[in-house]
DNA sequence: ACATCATATATCCACTTGGTTATATAACTG
DNA sequence: CAGTTATATAACCAAGTGGATATATGATGT
C-alpha cells in the first residue's frame, strides 16, 4: 500500500516478470510458476509481497487462486518517480544554466588560467 | 545501474528524502544528515546505496564529497514504471470491456438467475 | 469418504539491510 | 607539526529476504 512497499516489490526482478506476465492476462500461481527454474512456495511468497504492496489481488476459480493486476499501487509510484523525475530535469536545467554563469564569468576576470597559481583557486 | 538496485534504492523513505533534499540544490553529507535522527555513518550508507543505484554522484569541496542529483537513473525506472502504468492500464480497459460482454451474454440465455441454481454457475 | 490437484504454511538456511558505536582517513588551518 | 572538520570504514547486531524442502489445508471429482 506504501511507496516503500511499492518500490520494495519492484526492486525484485521475478516478481517485475510476474507483472509483466500478468499483463498478458490474469494467472494461476502454477502457470506463473512455470516460467521460472523456481519452486511454487517462492512463486508464492513473490505474490504475497506483491499482493501486499497492493500491486495484484487475487480471485477464487474452484481450486485455484488468479492474480490479476490492481493499477492503482502502480499508479502511485508512478506519481512519485513521474513528479520527481521533473523535479530532478528541471534542476539539472538550472545546474547547466548556473555552470555556463560561472565559466563566463570566470574567463572575464582571468582571461587566461595558467594553472601553476591555481592552489587556492576554490571557494 | 539496474532496475534492480534503482528500486531497491527508492524503497527507503531515508533515501527518498534525501532525494527530494538534493531537488533543492547539492549537499554535503552532515548537511544531509542534519533533518533525521540518525547518525552520519547511517546517511553515509544511505548515500553509498543512492550511489550504487546510480541516482546520485559525488564531487569535492575541500574535506566535503557533496551530492547531486544524477536524473539518469530515475529516468530509466520511470520509463519502465511509465510503460507498465500504460500497459496495466489498456488491461484494465480490456477486462472491463469482457466482464460487460459477459454480463450481457449470460442475461440473453438466463434472463433472471435465481441464484438457488447457481451451484454450477462458474466454469 | 477418499484420492487428487492447487495453493498455503512451517521450518530452516545463508545472505542482506539498516542501524549502532568506535576508529581511521583525508583535507584544511594555525 | 598538531589540531580540527568532514567523511569513510570496521565491527557488530537484530530483523528481514529469498530460497529450499516437507507438510498442511482447501476444493473437486468419483
Amino acid at each position: 500500500m506504501s511507496l516503500d512497499s511499492t518500490f520494495a516489490a519492484l526492486a525484485d526482478p521475478t516478481r517485475r516478470a510476474i507483472l509483466a506476465r500478468l499483463s498478458l492476462g490474469e494467472a494461476s500461481v502454477n502457470e506463473l510458476a512455470e516460467p521460472f527454474s523456481m519452486s511454487q512456495p517462492a512463486i508464492s511468497k513473490h505474490i504475497k509481497v506483491l499482493e501486499h504492496a497492493g500491486l495484484i489481488s487475487r480471485g477464487r476459480d474452484a481450486q485455484r487462486r488468479p492474480c490479476r493486476l490492481e493499477p492503482k499501487a502502480l499508479d502511485e509510484a508512478n506519481q512519485w518517480l513521474e513528479h520527481h523525475r521533473a523535479i530532478f530535469e528541471a534542476r539539472f536545467q538550472r545546474l547547466d544554466g548556473l555552470l555556463e554563469e560561472m565559466k563566463a564569468e570566470r574567463a572575464k576576470r582571468k582571461p587566461a588560467p595558467t594553472k601553476s597559481t591555481s592552489k587556492g583557486a576554490r571557494k
